[in-house]
DNA sequence: TGAATATGTGAAATCGTTCTCACATCTTCA
DNA sequence: TGAAGATGTGAGAACGATTTCACATATTCA
């Protein structure tokens, strides 16, 4: 079924028919012809025909680094909130922490023609930044901060500050559990944010009691272990992430040292696993669904084209949660 | 930049163009010719135009009832453990366990013209079928059965039935958290493999202590305290996912109830959650990569066109994963 | 009444590819 | 030598919509 099948079959013209489909500047009577004919035979404009002429598709592209994160997942319902009110869709892609199919992904999403994408980056090289420049379609980056785009970061060196000041009051030996510095809102500015508050708060960290982890429990498991090898007297263990403080204090079960008792355990993010371990994890909540929503809207707005220079940079709130995990 | 550009800048036609970039069948000179001029302008062929004529996108589409969840997220890393092989993208969409907008993705992906669909639904009503049994883009089904589709599935039934016998030895009182019917496969099949087994087991259930719970932590724990409130004699308390179980878990604790001395605590699906809360949780382990390269396979082959009409179905084995949240 | 404006319509161009077909040239082999 | 096959090429027709333009016809207003 086309439109001129439609068209010859309503007795007009495919113009009016493609009149009918969008702007309706059509008489009533043909306007009812016309609709008459579409249900009957169940015509649905093919979308790629519409595509190469008027490149606009309601679609949004998300690319995310991995699925089945809890900060990620909240992010997202954040954006489909604000999207799904504007009556377009998402499209996920994963890149499994990949940086070239990342790359891929976006311009994967360039040349399908979304009207826009949200990239929850983690890295960006220098492939990234010439491929963001050269693609036309409006970009809002998520969670991390690109000079010359429009991005929502969370505050991470205050928020690790504000997290750090507080273990300062309760803490001789500390050690950390951090992620690459290549990941400069996780890897640096929460480890900076740590390190510049427990000096203030008269605690010096041992750069050997810093530990470079990857992104998975597992991880935050065996890096616990050789920590725990080389410094037995630790009495405080900050983790990068949730993911990473559960699977130390995991550990630290295994391990038979009481928490918080004898080390006392953080981590970061609120996710849900830091409420259903036990000790309940001390952690910082950051506002992930705000941060999506306002990704959304800044991302429409470019889209709509009212705001196409404009770029916007927002840092979001924090809290400190603490729970059992910590003494005091 | 286009095709007709590109062709006069070489000297020669745009067809010749067309099947450098395609087939290949090109003469050595034209063929440099050709690729000079492409690499000059950066030209990329217009992903819009060649849809319109061919109908190909190397991309498959991939439905999913929610982010963040274990076991979904390695079915997508089998999935797309296969598909990258073969040069092939993944678009993910999630429904947020809505019917309506599965309906929506499944129509926006078969009218952009994804290669194929795998769908990893929960329900299926007679609007699913009726837009199944429309769409000309091949679909395979994740994690249920649906008659007349090829799909993948664990044998919950079995797998329940198996984790149902083990708990029959040492329980005298069991009480159930399971979710909705309308979900087959968690729903029915799990319960259903559970009950026979207790049934053969020597155990009866008290209609009363099944009790339907949303897939969430949240929804585990407060089914948890209703359900002993109302019979506080309960030794035994199964649940549908790791995830409500890790609820139940943080609920007992919370008022200081033993596990598993007092009650023991079972899930399914053996998510990263199950092992890192404490106690570890005894649960049932599916072959959740597996089901997805499976799927992914099976997809495959029939994109190609190989196996167009052949259904094919298949049952993924399990595991019982015992722990320390059971007695023995 | 006649000009100006609003309203509706269809023909044809356009978007940027792929694909079919006809045709030319070059090998190969009986 | 001449037919059959391989190899390479371009013209032009799809693909199925949107959009521009020109042209009716109906309405409004001085």
């Amino acid at each position: 079924m086309t439109i001129n099948e439609i068209a010859k079959m309503a007795g007009v013209s495919r113009a009016t028919v493609s009149r009918y489909l969008n702007d309706g500047y059509v008489s009533k009577e043909k306007s009812e012809r016309i609709k008459q004919v579409i249900d009957e035979t169940g015509y649905t404009p093919s979308v790629s025909a519409k595509l190469l002429r008027s490149h606009r598709t309601n679609l949004i592209g998300v690319i995310i680094p991995k699925i089945s994160s809890d900060s990620i997942s909240r992010m997202i319902s954040g954006i489909s909130e604000i999207l799904s009110k504007e009556d377009m869709q998402l499209m996920l892609a994963c890149t499994q922490n990949d940086e070239n199919e990342e790359l891929k992904y976006l311009k994967t999403f360039n040349d399908n023609h979304v009207d826009g994408i949200i990239l929850l980056g983690t890295i960006f090289t220098a492939a990234h930044k010439k491929l963001l420049k050269e693609m036309p379609t409006p970009v809002v980056i998520l969670s991390q901060k690109l000079e010359g785009y429009s991005c929502i970061y969370s505050d991470d060196y205050h928020a690790a500050y504000s997290l750090g000041s507080h273990l300062a009051k309760t803490s001789k030996k500390v050690g950390m559990l951090m992620v690459s510095e290549r990941d400069i809102a996780v890897g640096v500015n929460r480890r900076n944010g740590l390190l510049d508050s427990l000096k203030k708060g008269g605690v010096k960290v041992d750069p050997s009691c810093i530990r470079t982890t990857g992104f998975t429990m597992k991880s935050g498991y065996e890096q616990t272990e050789i920590l725990l090898k080389e410094h037995p007297e630790i009495d405080t263990l900050i983790c990068a992430t949730d993911t990473i403080a559960s699977g130390a204090i995991k550990c630290l079960h295994d391990k038979k040292i009481s928490i918080p008792k004898q080390i006392q355990v953080t981590g970061f993010g609120d996710s849900s696993v830091s409420s259903a371990i036990s000790p309940a994890l001390t952690t910082v909540r950051f506002y992930y669904e705000e941060a999506g929503r306002e990704a959304a809207s800044i991302l429409l707005k470019r889209i709509d084209g009212k705001e196409k220079s404009v770029i916007k940079e927002m840092q979001l709130a924090y809290d400190t949660v603490i729970r059992e995990s910590t003494r005091v």
